[in-house]
DNA sequence: CCGACTCTGTACCGATCGGTACAGACGATG
DNA sequence: CATCGTCTGTACCGATCGGTACAGAGTCGG
């Protein structure tokens, strides 16, 4: 019964190949190679071919970041919410070394196909963010703080990448720290 | 003597492609339709093949944004400068439709083979800007800032598309002209 | 009118693409 | 041991990939 748990690896190995070469340069062979699965193997845990490992990805990411981010903004201390996303987002990313798939599908041709996932996932979090931070005592701004943040944090990532230097990553991190959590 | 002309057109159509289709995305057979020229135009203007393609689009993008962007950031009232920069980028970009390439070549694995170009182009707009800054006024906080804008503006270019929504980058672009030119 | 040179359409190359077919290995159940 | 469903390696498919070769069309100065 390696089945679920065979998947599940698969898929993690399948995200990191993704994250790396993009949809179109994540080729079979080297997905086969990486995994160590042959394409029997693969077709039989992805029957859709390579279009549902992408989707499986991603639905693998979005759980993550639901349990892991957007439901601690949801529910209890907002401050408290808003501390576990910058730490989460922080490790999750690699300090700016790994960059996000999601960003990634939105810029290629890839994007119609997965346009509904990766719509919902950075709309999850700019609502689940702006919740928070309206209950945070922010109040008109909460809207605006939060889609700015994200877009802090996925042009950190590109800048960070671009410029071969993670840095950039924390800095953005350790500035948007100070501006959603002003109180010391 | 359609020779220079006709390389510049092409290299117009090519960042379009490049830009909607990503590097591996764009074949030669699209970028042949593209252009309306056959393989042989192609590899007479570019012997180099796409790789000459990409880096030739490349760098007409650093000339374009070196004169219309960073000149007026290093030279003249640098107020003027900003303003400059955030006119030109809210038209280049289309106020948020269309991609900026460098980008999307620095997510994908072809970062490797313009790192170089990929990086002086961030890294010259970041420093064009910080001193346009730190003459307008902000003192130390000139470098934080530069950094910041960009990556608000790559951030927003992605969330733009990914969202689909083009306000998401007028939005970005309206809170940082407050922020960078807060006279009024 | 002649080469010489620039340009371009077409045929073709080997490699690789994503995907399919299928035989057999494997483990569980009887 | 027999059987059955799950899993997997391998051979193969047509299509397309980026790139090359080359013949011929157009365009010059001489």
């Amino acid at each position: 019964m390696t089945g679920p748990s065979g998947r599940a690896a698969a898929v993690a190995v399948l995200a990191e190949v993704f994250r790396e070469r993009g949809y179109e340069g994540a080729s079979l062979a080297l997905i086969g190679a990486r995994t160590g699965l042959g394409k029997g193997s693969l077709y039989h845990l992805f029957p859709g071919g390579k279009a549902e490992m992408a989707a499986a990805v991603l639905a693998e990411i979005r759980e993550w970041f639901e349990a892991a981010v957007f439901a601690p903004l949801r529910g209890g201390d907002p401050a408290d919410g808003i501390r576990t996303m910058l730490a989460q987002v922080r490790a999750y990313f690699r300090s700016g070394r790994r960059m996000c798939l999601v960003g990634i599908l939105a810029l290629t041709g890839e994007r119609d196909l997965f346009a509904g996932e990766i719509a919902g996932y950075f709309s999850e979090w700019r609502t689940a963010l702006a919740d928070a931070l309206r209950r945070a005592g922010h109040g008109r701004e909460a809207d605006g703080l939060s889609e700015h943040c994200l877009t802090a944090v996925q042009g950190a990532l590109v800048l960070a990448r671009a410029l071969d230097d993670p840095a950039v990553f924390e800095r953005a991190l350790a500035a948007w720290e100070q501006r959603l959590l002003p109180e010391v």
